[in-house]
DNA sequence: TGTACATCAGTGAACGCGCGTTCACTGATGTAC
DNA sequence: TGTACATCAGTGAACGCGCGTTCACTGATGTAC
């Protein structure tokens, strides 16, 4: 089973394992207390491995961010098109941030650790951005097709329902950073709904949006 | 006017000199990024004047966290008991956190930078912890009373109340940190009295809370 | 009102260390003939 | 199928620098008599 590799194969074979290995440690040590030392070691290379992969640790972080955004939103539009009722979706979809809160309680103040990092260094800033507009468009575009899907309509843009929701679990997120018992998760649930619920309204046929 | 000060007087204007130039760099730099050589510079003294008034970096920084708490809890009791009804409570203090956000944007991210940078210490995260604690009871108090006077009712414990509100504010001030012009704050007073009001239910009289 | 000693807020320089980044090098993989 | 040379992923050591913290010292303020 071990297969001769090539060149580029083997390369790509190392960045996916600096990658996992990355991801572990920024997310136990948060990203100023990680040191790519302790990655390369963790993904049994040097730094130098690091740096023959990515163009230092922004750029690493930067990975890990797409990485994650591309399973994310795979998961949510699925559990989304799966739905048979509006309700159906959005229950569907607080779950999934509560499940993603309660497997990796670090993911949001981590996030938040990097953009306070990235907001300092235009480049990286809007890298950065660039990041959180895709997840916003993606979750604004799963809002319109729900919105048609059920015959809804938003109060506000699909996109700023999206900001909204986003914004109220990663603050309920760092809740739980000083205090893990502080606001516990399946409350959390609920909240998200009815929050969301807050930005609908059934649609009489026509009428505009925005 | 040039009046002679005695020691413990001079002391504690140092103090607060260094505390206000503190607050600034901070501010402007962020946690990781100011270093007390630029906060004793900007204060007028060297790096041994901060030591001789703060344990260090992380007691200074909570030092800037419990004055801010006195004036932000003052001017908000203020705010609520001046008002005329619960409508003009509510919306006051949406205009509150509003202001706050608009006049000092970095508040909220540096914040959110200190609590992961205090995660990682017990020490540290319990002082940071009792801080935010604090803030919460302020809140639940205060939306206790608003109760009483208006007779209504929180269908949740009003501290979970205030938790949800300061985590929707927190959450919308990180969206700006990125993209300045994300979600202006004339929007975010109407939703956050949307998100209060969700938790709002007249009182019948007596009834149960919790 | 004056003198001698004690205190201590703030100085300034040095310490120590961690960490991101760079770079000359190596040896296995790939290519040309 | 074999040989000579080129490539380049990953090594390992060094660089450079910033920064939080420590500490012996100083001189103005305070105290005792």
């Amino acid at each position: 089973m071990t297969t001769r590799l090539t060149r580029p194969q083997r390369k790509a074979r190392t960045r996916d394992e600096i990658l996992a290995a990355a991801r572990g440690v920024f997310l136990g040590r948060g990203f100023h207390g990680t040191t790519l030392d302790e990655i390369a070691e963790e993904a049994g290379y040097t730094k130098g491995a690091v740096y023959s992969n990515f163009a230092g640790k922004d750029d690493l972080f930067l990975a890990i961010l797409d990485e994650r955004f591309e399973w994310r939103t795979s998961e949510s539009l699925a559990a989304a098109r799966e739905a048979e009722s509006l309700d159906d979706a959005l229950r569907a979809n607080a779950r999934l941030y509560a499940e993603a809160a309660r497997h990796e309680p670090a993911w949001e103040p981590l996030l938040v650790e990097y953009w306070t990092h990235a907001s300092r260094s235009p480049a990286t800033r809007k890298a950065a951005a660039a990041r959180h507009d895709a997840v916003l468009d993606v979750v604004a575009q799963l809002l319109l097709e729900l919105a048609q899907r059920f015959e809804i309509e938003w109060k506000v843009a699909p996109r700023e329902v999206a900001r909204v929701g986003g914004a109220f679990a990663r603050g309920m997120a760092l809740e739980r950073l000083l205090d893990p018992t502080a606001s516990p998760l399946d409350r959390f649930e609920k909240q998200f709904l009815e929050l969301i619920r807050t930005y609908l309204r059934p649609n009489g046929k026509g009428g505009s949006a925005e």
